[in-house]
DNA sequence: CTTAGTACTTACAACGACGTAATTTCTGCA
DNA sequence: TGCAGAAATTACGTCGTTGTAAGTACTAAG
């Protein structure tokens, strides 16, 4: 039985870790609203983010996009195009910067044809590897199976 | 008989209207040597610093790159791998970055070689249009003729 | 030589994007 | 119910990248 992702919600620090970005990086995303927990906001002292398995796959292209050398500013530009079209089919898709524009092209032809008419800097990147990074980092983290607490979101595909 | 703009030199504040840069930028840069005025350092204040076309050229290169959301960081580290590549005949040569490794590729085959290996975040700049930019930019900003000083480095070549 | 411009330099401020550390509150468990 | 630990919040500081404004030196004209 394999349990999809789709349905985990991971706590703040757990994303950090699989994402592989500083607390106060997530912190300051999340507060300055580039991302949202998705499952649970959190609001107050003392409570608890949830963050959802789509929001892993944002967060992830947020970090290469800044590993890349791009502005957290210009990304949140691109982000405002992408609203929800992010989902988890990102297979085999690039994800193309064009100025102000930002498309989502499956690799091949209508690459090249963007970059013949290439007007100012294009940034490239292919969520293919996104989706693979997020995915393993998240089976690598399976740490010492904690005891089993019933509400655990960290359901393994023990049945129920 | 055509002037080529290789042999001209131009002081700050030309620089920023070709480029199209706040001077700021343009001092910042300099002093943190991102970039250099190849004719003239200028030391002391009052002194005067002298811009070459190529330096032009790589600042055009910067400005767009910024604009396209690029950290001045990652600039940086982009022209140590540039050093004095970057010369004038650019034409239909893009400038790929890669990761940290940053090289001049010409359009076709071997851009699309690089894409499909496609890891982390691709940046292309065609620098082609970055040499139309700064040329078509010093002949707009040819502007009232100044009477002509023997010593004068924007020779038109009009003669009377 | 003096004066007026222009251009370069310096000083100060501001903002974004975090890091560090202390504080608060929630949760699981005894 | 009370306690320990974990995670979120707040406070404060810093560094890089500029903007604004004031100071300073060079250059040409008289």
């Amino acid at each position: 039985m394999e349990q999809t992702n789709v349905e985990m919600s991971f706590s703040g620090k757990k994303v950090t870790e699989i994402v592989g970005i500083s607390y106060r990086q997530l912190d300051y995303w999340t507060r300055t609203e580039l991302i949202s927990p998705s499952i649970e906001k959190g609001e107050g002292s003392g409570s608890r983010r949830r963050y959802s398995y789509k929001d892993l796959l944002e967060l992830r292209v947020i970090k290469n996009l800044i590993d890349g050398g791009i502005k957290v500013e210009k990304i949140r530009q691109i982000f405002e195009f992408l609203k929800d079209q992010l989902s988890q089919d990102v297979t085999k898709v690039n994800l193309v910067i064009s100025g102000n524009k930002t498309v989502l092209v499956k690799s091949g032809d209508e690459l090249i044809d963007i970059l013949q008419k290439g007007q100012g800097v294009l940034n490239i990147l292919p969520l293919a590897t996104v989706k693979e990074e997020i995915d393993s980092a998240i089976v690598e983290l399976r740490p010492v199976v904690e005891k089993n607490s019933s509400n655990s979101q960290l359901n393994t595909g023990t049945g129920s």
